[in-house]
DNA sequence: CGCCTATATGCCAATCGAGCTATATTGCTG
DNA sequence: CAGCAATATAGCTCGATTGGCATATAGGCG
């Protein structure tokens, strides 16, 4: 998981990420959809290639992209610890509302 | 939300988080828990603080840090939507896991 | 006030990463 | 095979970041 973290960093990435999690889609139309040169695009995807991220599938020139959620899962498992941190903030924020919404 | 990610990219950074997780620490007690200078560790911890990852509570020369989970709520709801892609292969791999049990 | 403790800040060296342009590679098609 | 389309790689630059040492700041204490 070290490095998942640090792949994500870049907003880029993130937002690569976001377009193949609607669907599969080739490198071409990455390009079309970010502000990013083709050469720059290919080197984001090798970093998420590496990093697990995402898989692809070869159709002639093609190569069809698509996300692969396993590093994703153990950010969550790292996450899990401090859930209960925030929820029992939610928690407290529910508490005042309701108390508000009671006078 | 946008430079969470960064700041977690460091693992001295998810280290303190964690040491930080368990109980309020002082600077002095994470110096002596880290292979990290105190310079080192103030800086990380202004970081962390500007990211509203952690906050402080001052007592004579000692300043308490202690995490303080909202961002981390962030992450949690950008992963959200892709939560489901992962489960969904968890309860394939249950299935198959309950199909090589029922043989 | 002088000194000690605890933490923060300034400055520097080294490394890393993102983006670009130019070029190589791979596969189809006439 | 020539040529086009789609993608990958190489080489470069620039800016950001990490870590360390030296030093500043702030708060007790005798």
């Amino acid at each position: 998981m070290a490095s998942t973290f640090a792949v994500l960093a870049d907003p880029s990435r993130r937002e690569i990420l976001d377009l193949l999690r609607e669907r599969e889609r080739p490198v071409g139309d990455l390009v079309d959809r970010l502000t990013l040169t083709q050469p720059t695009v290919s080197k984001h995807l090798k970093v998420l290639r590496e990093a697990g991220l995402v898989e692809v599938r070869t159709d002639a020139q093609k190569r069809w992209y698509r996300v692969s959620p396993g590093p994703l899962a153990e950010i969550d498992a790292w996450l899990a610890p401090y859930r209960r941190m925030w929820e029992k903030s939610l928690d407290a924020l529910e508490r005042r509302l309701d108390e508000i919404e009671g006078d």
